[in-house]
RNA sequence: GUGAGUGUAGCUCAGUUGGUCAGAGCGCUAGGUUGUGGUCCUAGAAGUCGGGGGUUCGAGUCCCCUCACUCACCCCA
């Protein structure tokens, strides 16, 4: 055998798995905190859902193929396109705002990079019918509780957040014109990948006059809101959002993990709004979730226009900061109890007890391939469990089996009838 | 798609200018200890040196091709 996981994809092993498990418990539990109900959609979809939403050159980025009656079909590369599909297809009948999440696995085909594979899973969290900035506040609320839930703290890693509207402003009192807001975005996006001289040379190319670029680049000394304020009307609508947003994020109690950052503008056309991203602090990795409101999305797919906030969590970063910033992450035990036998003979005794055990909730390991004491505490011990029960005959005799603590090395007979609650006595750690 | 780096035991890796270079640690198996795990001691199993071709008396080592993995770019989740 030397076939591995096709390129990109995945394998999850018991220990890999026990991590994802994690993750998505905390993804789960967040959501349902926040009062997000879960929906999922099928992994394959229609590719013209995919391209009417994100063009024609997502194909070659993503899993297209046709079925054996033609129809073209791709692997879902995010999920909103389904969100939208789902929510435009029961409209009326949603309770609006609709909270929804859904923990979705995307495929895109790409070169693998640092955080990147070409399958990946995806918490996405969304609040659709709402154009409140409580909504946006909500989400960003979630995802930072996520993270605190994860063990992260604001030391270790923050929510940038931006305001497209802010810059678009800045942009305005410039002298950019409307139409060419979004081009200069994209090329504000790359600020930090590239040099400040490629980004300028990158803003003449987008139509930007010579003498226009320095002013553009002057938006990122732009520190604080104060900073902002300063280069828009007084009346500024973006200003006054995100002070209510940062002041409702203190009354919610996620306000250390937020920091207003002008340079945060995601790479995404659809974005209206609010946009974030959140970073480990040493920014030594991808980010660790991306997201912001996209009032225009529904409309551009050919619905009825419906106001929309939300973001998308993948697993693969987050394990990697988890795993450089040293949180904690040692799993439960898989196994409470181990049940042995000193001779094969006594595998009935042996059984029935295992059955009493795990009859009371706990979670019971015949040790199958180690027989005697010294194969059956090895094994026990790197099973990690906290407790050995074994038939041995001499206890046997007076219908005992013995109840070893693995932890202390203690251990005692005890009548078989009784060994749930011997063992209901002395919970393990 | 472009560029760079790395492929030697299950894992992490060493291997000098081509000539006992098929190795170490960890892990695994067995024994010391057939009624007692973790520590310790001893022994053992295990590798077509990623694959193919070439140069050479001789290739893990040099050359070519190929595959895989990693990183960066591109793109974005």
């Amino acid at each position: 055998m030397s076939f591995q996981a096709p390129r990109g994809m995945r394998d999850f092993y018991p220990e890999d798995m026990a991590f994802r498990t994690r993750l998505f418990d905390v993804w789960t539990a967040t959501a349902r905190a926040h009062g997000f109900a879960q929906y999922d959609a099928p992994i394959v979809e229609h590719l013209d859902l995919l391209t009417r939403k994100a063009g024609e050159e997502i194909i070659e980025q993503i899993y297209a193929f046709q079925d054996k009656s033609g129809r073209k079909l791709a692997l879902r590369p995010e999920v909103t396109p389904s969100l939208v599909r789902l929510v435009a297809a029961r409209r009326s009948r949603i309770v609006m705002p609709a909270k929804w999440f859904t923990i979705a696995q995307c495929f895109r085909y790409e070169r693998m990079s640092k955080g990147r594979k070409r399958e990946h899973f995806q918490w996405n969290l969304d609040i659709i019918g709402s154009d409140s900035i409580i909504a946006d506040l909500e989400v960003l609320a979630t995802a930072a509780d996520a993270l605190r839930t994860l063990g992260l703290t604001p030391q270790d890693a923050n929510i940038h957040v931006g305001n497209r509207n802010l810059v678009g402003e800045m942009l305005h009192a410039i002298g950019v014109p409307d139409q060419q807001q979004l081009d200069v975005l994209m090329v504000l996006d790359k600020r930090g990948k590239v040099s400040d001289e490629v980004l300028v040379e990158m803003l003449t190319e987008a139509g930007v006059a010579a003498h226009v670029s320095p002013q553009i680049m002057k938006i990122f000394d732009v520190r604080d809101l104060e900073d902002a304020a300063a280069l828009v009307p007084a009346d500024s609508p973006a200003i006054r959002e995100l002070r209510t947003l940062f002041d409702l994020a203190d009354r919610a109690g996620v306000g250390p993990f937020l920091r207003f950052d002008i340079a945060v503008v995601r790479g995404l056309a659809y974005y209206t709004g609010i946009v974030f991203e959140a970073f480990d602090t040493r920014r030594r990795f991808r980010a660790i979730l991306g997201g912001g409101r996209y009032d225009r999305l529904f409309e551009s797919l050919g619905e009825p226009p419906l106001p929309a906030v939300g973001f998308g969590f993948g697993d693969v970063v987050i394990k990697e900061v988890l795993d450089k910033t040293g949180v904690d992450q040692s799993p439960g035990k898989d196994v409470d109890v181990c049940v042995g036998v000193f001779d094969h003979a006594h595998w009935p005794e042996a059984l029935a007890v295992a059955g009493a055990l795990r009859a009371d909730g706990l979670h019971v390991d015949l040790a199958l391939g180690a027989v005697g004491p010294n194969k059956l505490f090895k094994y026990a011990d790197r099973r990690n469990a906290s407790r050995v029960v074994f038939v041995a005959p001499e206890e046997l005799k007076s219908d005992c089996v013995v109840l070893r603590d693995m932890t202390t090395g203690s251990q005692a007979a005890v009548p078989i009838p009784d060994i749930t609650a011997a063992i209901r006595k002395q919970p393990p750690d």
